[in-house]
DNA sequence: ATAACATATGAACAGTTGTTCATACGTTTG
DNA sequence: CAAACGTATGAACAACTGTTCATATGTTAT
């Protein structure tokens, strides 16, 4: 005839499969965050950031020599890793030093590189 | 005076450090496919294909289905996770069926829901 | 061969994102 | 206090991304 069906006529899911999926996957603000916190390490700058943090702590200007960028964009995205749990900073005068929060960071981005590399 | 230093005037880090920062920085091409693939997890559909395969292979109708979400929305997106190798695909008559490629899926996305859940 | 179905794909459009620029804030020094 | 420095931030703009829509491709059945 002329009308789509809206999906396929012919389900390959069955009810327990449908209820098992449903109950393993999270909750939708558990979903977001973890999106969220993908998201974060899906940009160069922010990802470069954490690589020279594995070292040790470093202050806004320095990161921002070293990966040769402007104060701002680098005060930017230490922002978003701010938020996002990744770093932390402390201030030692008119210096403020961002280090890693925890060891999650090591991990998550050695899982990628891992699949990477086949 | 008027002009601004580019960086702060004491650096804080020692050329040892930034020698050792450059050593541990994969190369170019390395953190553009860490990038790249940390990108694909940045969204919200795709996490949720990622989710429902977990529990076995699906047709792309039945994820459409189970997402609430158009066929050609998500052929979209099993393209990307193809494309990542996330996921596999087998033809069965009119039929595709995709599943997850490897266990690198579950790790990485364990370790963000690790993170989140602090 | 034709029709119907399941999937794939290109174009377009809206929403999002990262950088720059200008400027504000917080601290130290004279 | 004012000036200088290090950092933070809002606005604006370009670049990118995900969905929709229309349509094409590939397979099966009549």
């Amino acid at each position: 005839m002329e009308v789509r069906a809206e999906y396929c006529e012919e389900h390959h899911v069955h009810k327990e499969l449908v209820d098992s999926v449903k109950l393993d996957m999270p909750d939708e603000e558990s979903l977001y965050d973890l999106v969220e916190l993908f998201k974060v390490f899906g940009d160069t700058t922010r990802i470069r950031i954490l690589y020279v943090l594995f070292e040790s702590e470093l202050c806004v200007c320095d990161i921002a020599e070293l990966l040769s960028m402007s104060q701002s964009a680098i005060s930017h995205q230490l922002r978003v890793l701010k938020q996002a749990k990744l770093v932390r900073s402390r201030r030692e005068g008119k210096t403020v030093f961002y280090f890693l929060a925890d060891d999650h960071v090591r991990t998550i981005i050695g899982q990628g590189m891992d699949h990477i590399n086949e």
